[in-house]
DNA sequence: GTCTATACACAGATAGAC
DNA sequence: GTCTATCTGTGTATAGAC
């Protein structure tokens, strides 16, 4: 069995991380090949150019939070507070991560004025959220009130996810995903 | 009394709307140069480099939002009540003001991974808003929980502003305002 | 498959003519 | 003061040797 060198999945993987610190127009070719110790040449061999790099990454992202953190809405082994309460924990490691915050985030607040290029990946991975927590609050609250409980808590966290940037104070976070288990 | 042309103020004024646009790093020189009818040299002949602009229009910025909203925070001659509808009115206006969402968030998520340059400037920003809602606050809750009310307001809306830009809906902006109003 | 060299465009910034 | 020309660095992307 020969060991498997440089699979795209992992190349994706590291490029992740560099997008997320340096954001998308600041990431260079050089910047990801560094990171994935390959060169340049090797790098256009797997990806056709740097869009389809971000776009795999963000795809990469959604998939992981819809197995590691979305997923937990719907185990219906578990209460639903237990439910949220490990969604919260989960999110807290996430975006606290590198002090990257969030991935989608950043990407939509620097490329939607520029170009519509990476609306899909990014309006999935919030779709995905919403979906979960509309799951999750279903029962507590009634169709009018549902819907904004969940864009509330979403924008919560977001701007939260904002201010921890700034100030980096990661317990602000805690308090705006309590703010999240105590609306159940 | 001859003719103002090209004053420093007015220069700035145009290169808000750049960056505001395209962000830092996707701003060229050349970009702002064409925005305000002006040639390069010319521009250069005005500011020292382009971080000189950005700090400048932080700060522009900064003291648009200081004259306009927040001041109104302070106006002892009417209900707060009152005071906090009109900073909810303004406030829309200038987050959805040709799409551009907030500038400091905006500024914030680009460059906080990458450099320190601009974060006195943000951060002026978002004390200058704390303290004008603590103001309206402060008499409806206790010292406890004015801090995190004051956060979550301020969370909720910039968190809806990202929201907003990847849904192109600026009623959800109203309805993050109107949650502001409904606390106190 | 892997790497080096390089084409080409454009960025920030400056020099110097007018 | 204003503009043009240009320097230097660096970006994306490709060509082609091994």
């Amino acid at each position: 069995m020969p060991t498997q060198k440089t699979t795209p999945e992992k190349i994706i993987k590291q490029s992740i991380q560099v997008f997320r610190t340096n954001g998308y127009y600041r990431t260079t070719m050089n910047d990801l090949a560094k990171a994935t110790g390959l060169t340049k040449g090797i790098f256009y061999h797997h990806f056709e150019n740097k869009e389809e790099v971000m776009k795999k990454s963000l795809q990469a992202t959604s998939l992981w939070f819809e197995k590691k953190i979305f997923s937990l809405a719907y185990n219906e082994t578990l209460p639903k507070k237990e439910r949220l309460i490990q969604m919260a924990e989960t999110l807290f490691a996430a975006f606290t991560e590198n002090a990257g915050g969030c991935f989608f985030a950043n990407t939509i607040l620097e490329t939607a004025h520029v170009e519509d290029t990476f609306l899909e990946e990014i309006n999935h991975f919030f779709e995905l959220w919403e979906n979960a927590l509309l799951h999750i609050y279903k029962e507590k609250y009634n169709e009018k009130e549902l819907k904004e409980v969940v864009q509330q808590t979403i924008a919560d966290i977001e701007g939260t996810i904002i201010v921890m940037q700034l100030k980096k104070q990661p317990l602000l976070l805690k308090n705006a995903l309590n703010r999240a288990i105590e609306k159940l």
